[in-house]
RNA sequence: CGGGGUGUAGCGCAGUCCGGUAGCGCGCCUGGUUUGGGACCAGGAUGUCGUAGGUUCGAAUCCUAUCACCCCGACCA
């Protein structure tokens, strides 16, 4: 591609409105433009990349033996009412109406429409299994859209969705694709880790993430450097980290801490390490009688170890505080005598619900706030000071250095951004809309189903945020808008260099390699920094200079600096170096 | 949705407090000189000052409303 053929549109400096590199890098590229919130044009150095991802993400699913087909983006209403969605999603769904005044969706996600294909169209177990996807467009009305790409309204996925006749046949296609993604996002050349994730409000009893690793990334995870074992944060177990509570040395002691309400500095003041000290957590929930009614609201407090962290997917785990809120200060001074700061389990004016995390359990002479402002306890006592916790659970979240669940080592702690999720969802679907296949003896049965999606233009944004520097974009061969460039020093105005330019661009053309010819004529500066900030990560470099020693320059994006190659043989080294690559 | 902030040329910004009819850098156009890391000289084009209303002889500037966008908190590809 001769670029006075293609579009370029760099800037040297990123919009005001871009939150992070990956979004400032993209726009100062000139790979996408912002027309609203949470809404982009791919302009088409972006869309190169995107249609590069698209093309790897076809193949291995095809590969995998999934069919591709197409749903659209506007969907009748009446199929989200069907499973009750079109009530429980919430504003996300973007809700429209056609001039005869009938409701549709734009679609966030297609679970509906492929159970209304297989019900009409899956009538036999001879059909199964079977795997449908689609790549296409998907709308989010995101309560606050940000991150540019990450965490766009509009947005492209791959959404897979799997049926079969029984559990144990779903989660062989549960397994097919997850080992289809790990060739995916190997292929992409992305640095990532599949890791186990928490079911959420789907249901479901499987579910895995595919995480590509970033320190920007919005998920934590912990992992074991020793085994296999990875989990988001969210889910990550926390196993006691005493294992049985130790004898009482010290007697219950009210002491002044004036002014010191966090952890950290009633720690310091009374010289003791954070690991001695308990914190509350004061939350709200709607408690149900016995006959399923809502009975008013129940007041928890929850106790973590000073230098641990709650964990709300946990602790909305813990029978009772499902659908949980924080406290306000007015329900808090109400069962406590006082406000946020000095709160702890002793001396309350009402009774609430204590739960304690595992490690609290089983800790002896702690600190915990008095009740009462600028007083702590020491040398606190389960069973003597105060009784028994109500409940005792996994409600922290696990930090580097905790033992990994599988007993085989240590956790460490990374941060990902969620390209990928595998999900069996069993009959979430086909069961409220009916879709059965008849079994060998004639009886209907429901249809057992997993869905699998990829964030298409996530990926382009994670990928950045992944690999780059101060320059601009690294990208990773299979995914650059080109492979590689040809830089000419001086392309308008010296024949040796335009025509060695010309040859060597028709090569690399004829070799099936996308690579990109820089004919502008410009001096040496811009071009570089160009494609250093767009990241081509190939580029040769033809100079009258070199050309007179017989000699280009070859640079990769990472390489400090350029390395004189032989005319006769840069096309041969561009064409190893990519080979090797696929 | 709650709290905070910003809207001035393609991009980044000044001007707003203290009203007098809009400016800087980059980019863009023309000519010339340059040419191995974002060149230089000369000339030039570009604005409903987010929108609507009000106050005033006069509004980018003051007042009111409204819209858009951004940042901080509850979610997910």
């Amino acid at each position: 591609m001769r670029l006075s053929n293609f579009f370029l549109s760099t800037l040297r400096e990123a919009p005001a409105d871009a939150d992070i590199v990956s979004q400032k890098l993209m726009l100062r590229a000139g790979m996408i433009k912002k027309l609203a919130a949470g809404i982009y044009n791919y302009m088409p150095m972006g869309l190169k990349s995107i249609r590069k991802i698209e093309a790897i993400i076809r193949e291995e699913m095809n590969t995998a033996g999934a069919v591709e087909l197409l749903m659209p983006v506007v969907q009748p209403a009446e199929l989200w009412m069907e499973t009750g969605r079109w009530q429980k999603y919430g504003a996300e769904l973007m809700r429209i109406k056609d001039r005869h005044d009938r409701d549709f969706i734009v679609q966030p996600t297609s679970e509906e429409a492929i159970t209304d294909i297989a019900r009409a169209e899956i009538k036999s177990y001879k059909q199964l299994p079977v795997n449908f996807y689609h790549i296409q467009t998907k709308f989010r009305d995101e309560r606050r859209p940000r991150f540019g790409l990450m965490r766009g309204r509009e947005f492209t996925m791959k959404d897979a969705y799997s049926f079969d006749r029984d559990e144990a046949s779903a989660l062989k296609s549960y397994d097919i694709m997850y080992a289809a993604y790990q060739r995916i996002f190997s292929r992409l050349g992305l640095t990532f880790r599949a890791v186990a994730a928490d079911t959420g409000s789907i249901g479901g009893s499987r579910s895995h993430e595919f995480q590509v690793i970033a320190d920007t990334g919005e998920d934590a995870i912990a992992y074991c450097p020793d085994s296999d074992y990875a989990a988001n944060i969210e889910l990550a177990e926390a196993l006691p980290l005493i294992a049985s509570r130790g004898a009482a040395s010290q007697t219950m002691t009210k002491t002044p801490t004036p002014g010191k309400s966090r952890c950290e500095d009633v720690a310091e003041l009374l010289g003791i390490p954070l690991d001695r000290t308990v914190k509350s957590i004061v939350l709200a929930a709607e408690k149900v009688d016995d006959r399923g009614q809502p009975a008013g609201n129940e007041i928890w407090l929850l106790l973590l170890r000073g230098d641990h962290d709650l964990n709300e997917v946990k602790a909305s785990k813990v029978p009772g505080l499902k659908g949980f809120r924080f406290a306000s200060e007015g329900e808090i001074v109400e069962h406590f005598g006082c406000k946020p700061g000095y709160l702890g389990p002793i001396g309350l004016k009402k009774s609430v619900k204590i739960v304690a995390d595992h490690t609290v359990a089983n800790m002896a002479d702690f600190v915990s706030g008095a009740n009462e402002v600028d007083f702590h306890y020491t040398g606190l006592n389960w069973g003597r000071d105060l009784p028994e916790p109500n409940l005792v659970a996994d409600i922290r979240n696990v930090i580097a250095g905790d033992p990994s669940p599988d007993g085989k080592g240590k956790l460490a702690i990374q941060r990902g951004i969620e390209v990928g999720h595998v999900f069996y969802l069993g009959t979430t679907y086909s069961a409220p809309m009916k879709a059965t296949f008849l079994d060998e003896t004639g009886k209907p049965q429901p249809l057992e189903m997993g869905c699998y999606g990829i964030g298409v233009t996530r990926l382009l944004g994670a990928a950045i945020e992944q690999n780059h520097d101060d320059k601009g974009i690294i990208w990773p061969d299979a995914i650059a808008p080109f492979t590689v460039v040809i830089c000419p020093l001086g392309y308008d105005r010296n024949e040796t260099v335009k025509s060695a330019a010309d040859n060597l661009h028709a090569e690399l053309m004829a070799a099936g390699i996308d690579v990109v010819l820089d004919d502008r004529g410009e001096r040496p500066g811009v071009m570089f920094a160009d494609w250093e900030l767009i990241g081509v990560p190939h580029r040769v470099t033809i100079g009258d200079r070199g050309l007179k020693e017989g000699m280009v320059e070859y640079q990769h994006r990472r390489d400090e600096k350029a390395t004189p190659v032989a005319v006769a043989e840069i096309s041969t080294l561009l064409k190893g170096k990519l080979k090797t690559k696929q």
